[in-house]
RNA sequence: GCGCGUGUAGCUCAGUUGGAUAGAGCGGCCGCCUCCUAAGCGGCAGGCCCCCGGUUCGAGUCCGGGCACGCGCGCCA
């Protein structure tokens, strides 16, 4: 790990410029450390002089100079110099820093570290994906950005919280619902019993295009959609009990489908619950004593709670009211019949988020996670007295409400059992950890809702919450579509009138590649290639390689672009294996396993005895010139927590991949020039091995991060 | 119209708070399995970094002005 070398080196050149030229430390701008192009010219680097030579009145080169000279013994640093051009390069005291990196034991808990991340609770909102139809490519992008970044958090030693916020009051919802009930003529028992079927969700995919075609082909219709809405808000009526059922049982899907990409939660926040009790009422309450939103008295918004609009957000064409005279843009909050829209939600929840509305909702635990990380849901219903959290008791709760036909349900469900979660074992409910009142909130969601996004930093601004405003972080990411050749592969038409070289995913259109189905494709493949290459493998071994594989696969290729990126997904480029690949990171690690694994079998040495051999050898191998190589690689893998860092400090996670890819070459690199089974030098094989088990240590961890694991053969 | 984003090799993309010689993958061509797994490695070819101007010792990166493309801007969610 670099960082804390980075930061006494810096803490070293400050010390120094104050010296040498009374530069307070105050004063200065952040010292950039970095590396510098070739490593024949140092392991660090620094341009600070050329940053200071106008401040001085001095040639970059003699400030670089003089500061080498009065640099002194730095721990960790065997030598400076400074490069003919004002560069100050730093050799590391290469001995020292092996020893160091390889001692550290994998064994121990990972050094939380030094990064920028807050310490204190943030939250993470993800995946929020409306459950009323299956996950498909677009949700997988922003599910593995938000797991992706939620663990790098976590690295960074932060308390992380990650939330999944369910739509279930929606129109989406109440879209499905119609579709049962005007196209199916469901009952509310016949709904349950096709809930309690497996694939319910590739169901509803089909079912909610055919309520679209259905709304299409007479407007009408659309009054049923209303209706459906209202009658869903109100619960207590049929139309609530089956929006319930589909919301209640996709979730129970899409959690299924997460899962196979090792994506988890803390909570699941359902809208519902938002509504129930009331807490838009006490936002609303917020808002208009800081006087946040007005009662627009007169104009096209007479009638209207609104709030005045940044000019960050968007522009009403017709703003100027005829008369010249722009008016202030203002958003509707509460509309002229007294409703509230779907950014007052918005804001209500992002107020709870930040702990700034004095209300909460109650908690029940939900059936555990693939990976144990325990799983909440919000819901209305306070814990009875006494009574365990059984689904009995949650029963008045909407979103509980289908429990019971899920629950005999044995396909997607796990191998956990039914009971809730966390009472399961104890016999008495769990209390809940504290939710919510987070000092800094990531709300990972596409950028087409940048706008609403900024209304809620506006709102938290209005109420004289700047700080909150500030940590009140979108992190924002282009969408998924798809490659001509795909829509085509999937049956698609291409609009000839449409000429981008793309095709924008339609649930509407029920257009789209769905989560599981890419899954099974890339896992088909991927069992393809590894059954090709091991015939000994029995069919279980062989899944479970393949499923490790395919998730590197996907994960890999929904963080390798900047988010900023529109991904053009094409089916065959995602079945790729090959170069810049999750599999290529996997494939290095598996060779450094191979590596280590024979080297304990023939010459009995584990991970102890070579740290414990070390000890009394010395380091020439490090600095033998193909030690260069060897030296390369540790330094690189060291970039670990410099690279973490970066990425959440630019919400970049694509750095993150490609410095993982980079890592994964040099040992590719290596691993052809620098043999270390076949090494006869047992100091120069000793310190190789070293290297390769400090490499696939920080590769491992890498790959964690990204929710990726590494394969026992592959 | 306004806001946000994108523009770098044939294609898809990196390029770290402005820094040393603009990189990678795919595709093309040529090599490497008697050697810890060829899902790998080495080499060759391929560039007005959209255009114009500015700031700076230094600009693919920052600023201004254009151009092109995408997305957003409802008393929908």
């Amino acid at each position: 790990m670099i960082l804390p070398l980075h930061a006494a080196i810096r803490n070293r050149l400050r010390a120094v410029l104050d010296e040498l030229y009374g530069l307070e430390p105050a004063t200065l701008p952040e010292i950039a450390v970095q590396s510098p192009p070739n490593r024949a010219l140092g392991d660090l680097g620094t341009p600070l002089a050329f940053e200071l030579a106008r401040r001085l009145r001095k040639a970059p080169r003699s400030i670089a100079a003089e500061t080498v000279a009065a640099l002194g013994p730095v721990d960790g640093i065997a030598r400076a110099e400074a490069a003919p051009n004002g560069y100050v390069n730093l050799f590391l005291d290469r001995e020292a820093f092996a020893r160091r990196v390889v001692h550290a034991s994998g064994a121990a808990p990972p050094e939380p570290a030094a990064g920028s991340a807050p310490d204190a609770k943030v939250i993470v909102e993800h995946t929020a994906i409306n459950p009323n139809k299956a996950a498909h490519i677009g949700h997988l992008r922003n599910s593995a950005l938000g797991d992706t970044l939620a663990r790098t958090l976590r690295f960074l030693g932060a308390p992380v919280e990650v939330q999944n916020y369910i739509d279930d009051t929606g129109v989406q919802v109440a879209d499905v619902v119609v579709g049962f009930q005007q196209l199916e003529h469901a009952s509310v028992a016949d709904v349950a019993a096709r809930a309690a079927e497996p694939a319910f969700d590739y169901y509803c995919w089909d079912l909610y295009a055919r309520v679209a075609e259905w709304y299409d082909a007479d407007d009408d219709r659309l009054t049923m959609r209303t209706r459906a809405l209202h009658e869903i808000e109100g619960a207590g009526n049929p139309t609530a009990e089956i929006g319930a059922i589909v919301a209640e049982r996709i979730v129970r899907c899409h959690l299924a489908t997460m899962s196979r990409l090792n994506v988890d939660y803390d909570l699941l926040c359902w809208e519902g619950d938002i509504l129930r009790l009331e807490f838009w009422t006490r936002a609303f309450e917020v808002l208009k004593q800081a006087g946040a939103v007005h009662l627009q008295a007169s104009g096209p918004q007479a009638g209207c709670w609104v709030m005045p609009l940044t000019d960050a957000g968007g522009a009403d064409p017709e703003a100027d009211g005829g008369d010249g005279v722009p008016e202030a843009r203002a958003k509707i909050i509460v509309r002229s019949n007294g409703t509230v829209t779907y950014v007052g939600k918005d804001i209500a929840y992002q107020f709870w988020k930040f702990g700034v509305l004095d209300r909460d909702f109650h908690y029940r635990p939900r059936d555990a996670q693939g990976s144990g990380r325990p799983l909440w849901s919000t819901t209305s219903t306070p814990p009875a007295a006494g009574a365990a959290a059984s689904d009995g008791a949650a029963a008045s709760d909407g979103a509980a409400a289908s429990d019971g036909a899920a629950a005999s349900d044995g396909a997607a469900a796990s191998a956990i059992p039914a009971a809730s979660g966390a009472s399961a074992e104890s016999g008495r409910p769990a209390s809940p950890p504290p939710f919510g009142r987070a000092a800094a909130v990531y709300n990972v969601i596409d950028t087409r809702q940048s706008y609403l996004q900024q209304l809620l930093k506006d709102a938290l601004a209005a109420i004289d919450r700047p700080g909150a405003a500030e940590r009140s972080v979108h992190v924002s990411y282009e969408m998924v579509a798809l490659s001509h050749a795909t829509a085509r592969m999937l049956g698609y038409e291409i609009d000839p009138g449409d000429q981008r070289p793309f095709v924008e995913v339609s649930g509407r259109k029920g257009l789209g590649v769905k989560a599981d189905d890419l899954m099974d494709r890339v896992t088909a493949a991927a069992r393809k290639e590894v059954a090709a290459r091991h015939d000994d493998l029995d069919d279980a071994e062989a899944d479970r390689i393949a499923a490790i594989i395919a998730v590197a696969a996907v994960r890999y290729f929904m963080i390798k672009f900047s988010r900023g990126k529109l991904i053009v997904f094409d089916i065959e480029e995602a079945l790729s294996f090959e170069g810049e690949s999750g599999p290529y990171l996997q494939y290095a690690a598996v060779r450094a396993t191979n590596i280590l694994r024979k080297l304990h079998a023939r010459d009995g040495i584990d991970e102890a005895a070579l740290a414990a051999a070390l000890d009394t050898l010395p380091g020439t191998p490090l600095d033998d010139p193909d030690g260069g190589e060897l030296w390369g690689l540790m330094l690189e893998a060291s970039r670990l927590d410099e690279v973490a860092d970066q990425a959440v400090r630019a919400l970049e996670l694509s750095v993150f991949a490609k410095y993982a890819f980079g890592l994964a070459r040099a040992f590719h690199t290596f691993y052809h020039r620098c043999p270390v089974l076949a090494e006869e030098r047992r100091e120069v094989r000793l310190w190789r091995a070293a290297g390769v088990h400090y490499f696939l240590r920080q590769l491992t961890r890498a790959l964690d991060l990204m929710g990726c694991e590494v394969p026992p053969r592959m």
